[in-house]
DNA sequence: TATTGTTATACTCTATAACTATA
DNA sequence: TATAGTTATAGAGTATAACAATA
């Protein structure tokens, strides 16, 4: 069974195979950095997933839902209430898209507009606090080598 | 605003200034290992949380539950049902600690060790695959990386 | 026939509060 | 009083199948 390390950064007890998994080492970090980001925003009533939606439909105006789905990784059922929501609370408009008229175009609304601008500029100083000790160099490597890991989805 | 990025990685639509945040590629990157994860196990029953646990007992064979939870950031409360899953499959023995009797010793069922071994080398080796366009040095420095991140929880 | 959005549904994960038994 | 485990419960994320309207 290989080498099992007894305890690397543990305090309490040793993680075992484990230390050798990224798999394990992403899920721990990505709750992390989550978790931060939800105090990041409290009071907002804005969670991790609408705000990415946020940035997508800021990105690309007049966008469908679908497509947001699909550049997230949601599933076309799971956006219905999530896009619900964000309509519900103004932040978003959506209208039938003329060109197909099965499909929504949404367009951030102007409250929509101002709250992503909030919750971007909360968001990064949260994550400059949290990762100040990562270098410049060090955060661009970690972005650049999770990136090519994304890029391996299927 | 300061730079919002148009295109990236992406292939459809662009992300915005998600590219810039650290938390979104966790988030995608963490899914990505995560789904491959759970195809690699497909078959076992057994979950990216299940396999956590096993790895934690087998570390440390006579752990009680509320130690495995706190090493994997499980909540009390719901490490009950977790555990009681692998011990109704004869994966874990549970046993009345005897330094104190309020506690469970954990250990690995023979049962739990042949199917720990198992997922262990599927998952080593699905994750060789999927990660075999990083270089050693690269996967290294990744696995330090999120590390550091995750020893900033709190 | 394929695609966009919808509904219904179910499972997992996570979070909180209140309880018991032991310490 | 504090801790180990339990129960109940609720919210959020994720997955699948089947449907209507449109392409």
């Amino acid at each position: 069974m290989a080498s099992v390390p007894t305890a690397s950064t543990s305090d309490e007890v040793a993680i075992g195979n484990l230390d050798g998994l990224v798999g394990y080492h992403l899920r721990r970090a990505s709750a992390v950095v989550g978790n931060d980001f939800s105090r990041a925003l409290d009071g907002t009533g804005i969670r991790q997933v609408l705000f990415n939606i946020l940035s997508i439909v800021n990105a690309n105006p007049g966008i469908n839902q679908g497509a947001v789905g699909r550049a997230l990784g949601i599933q076309r059922a799971n956006m219905v209430s999530l896009i619900n929501e964000l309509v519900d609370r103004d932040l978003l408009d959506r209208k039938t898209a003329a060109e197909d008229r099965r499909a929504f175009s949404l367009t951030l609304a102007p409250g929509g507009e101002a709250m992503f601008k909030d919750c971007l500029s909360r968001t990064r100083a949260h994550e400059d606090q949290l990762l100040s000790d990562l270098g410049p160099g060090e955060r661009t490597a970690l972005i650049e080598l999770l990136s090519r890991i994304k890029a391996k989805e299927r």
